[in-house]
DNA sequence: GTCTATATACCGATAGAC
DNA sequence: GTCTATCGGTATATAGAC
């Protein structure tokens, strides 16, 4: 608003969050360099120290900075039009669209799964609302009388964890010897996975037996 | 064999690669400190060096040796006794279990999760084995016509992902405000952490309906 | 085989000029 | 606000005595 200039580059610090988030998706905290997120930013190493603080500080910015894009996704995916099946159906398959996008909530579930100790009080509030949006919508089909009564942060957990996994070890899997086991249906891009977990989280492995479930 | 010893104390070997299970699921690769990890074991850090290598090589030394002792396990419990849907659940507990004593599979899990650039071959390879093992036990469900037929990779990846998140981010959800949204039945144990995901991965959220299925 | 002492390098953070 | 130069701390890895 104040400095109404062409705006051709961005602003240094959206240049260093960006970067920073690159830097941090690949290498991981520890393994990230500071002055390598400074120099890709194309600004001074003291620069960022002035603008966004010490390595901690950067780190959380940009957590918080993803998951306010991610939570704003996430919302609209989940919004109350359609069958409990429905929108949960959209909410993954916006999941795994904003998860192939590499340093965006893939970040979050790295460090989630590495312990969460580095996040901040403030990441982590709005990483519970994310859980809660998704929680709910599988409340919502439990009251509603078409899902089963699953515990929705469960549900929400398996559901996050299977979409962030296949994208997530994705480099991984090149490199193993996967192609006897992965079948020709393996989903490759984020709207197949998404509809393929889906599938799965909704409708089970087992075939429906004419009569009761399992004893 | 041939130090016929009391063996009231570990072997040196075995005292580093647990010490270093421990550091390295505690700190990651980058935050561990080689320091540490010897002086947990209780042997000097020159001597480290001289029976196991450099950190590259004792990482990969800590997986494989945890990835042999997982694959000993799911292949026991993915023996041939009962249905697809017994052997899945035997899988599903056995794994939960395993997780449970933290510095076992998560730790692959958690160096997967990040990429997966420091494993070795040798681990990699181990890696698919254990992909194999289960993906194997879902591919046999759908031949013989109990399992729908889902793609047997995908189906693994969604199970281990399920339970490992769950074992692993605990810590960090005690941090968060979830209370609100765990519920009750949340599960706690490992065996009922198990159930629970069997639960949803072989019968879905949804609610069979009467007629067909989706649409 | 075992241990101390140290080489060597790197990284996070800042002081201080402009 | 911007940049250079550098401090101080710490890490991996090994040399070399015993």
């Amino acid at each position: 608003m104040d400095r109404t200039e062409k705006a051709e580059e961005l602003a240094p610090v959206e240049r260093i969050l960006s970067a920073a988030g690159d830097i941090f998706f690949e290498k991981g905290f520890d393994g990230a360099r500071v002055d390598e997120i400074a120099s890709r930013a194309g600004v001074n190493k003291a620069m960022l120290y002035y603008h966004v603080g010490d390595k901690n500080a950067l780190f959380n910015a940009v957590l918080v900075r993803n998951l306010d894009l991610a939570l704003a996704a996430i919302r609209k995916a989940a919004a109350l039009e359609g069958t409990a099946e429905d929108r949960f159906r959209r909410l993954v398959k916006e999941l795994a669209r904003t998860a192939f996008e590499a340093d965006h909530i893939s970040l979050v579930f790295r460090e989630a799964v590495v312990g969460g100790h580095r996040l901040s009080d403030d990441a982590l509030k709005k990483l519970s609302e994310v859980a809660m949006v998704s929680a709910g919508v599988i409340l919502d089909g439990s009251r509603d009388g078409r899902f089963r009564p699953v515990n929705p942060l469960l549900g929400h957990l398996m559901m996050v964890a299977s979409i962030l996994m296949l994208t997530v070890t994705r480099p991984m899997r090149l490199r193993m010897n996967t192609a006897d086991i992965a079948g020709a249906d393996f989903p490759v891009t984020p709207d197949d996975l998404g509809a393929a977990v889906s599938d799965v989280l909704l409708h089970g492995l087992s075939l429906p037996s004419p009569e009761g479930d399992t004893k």
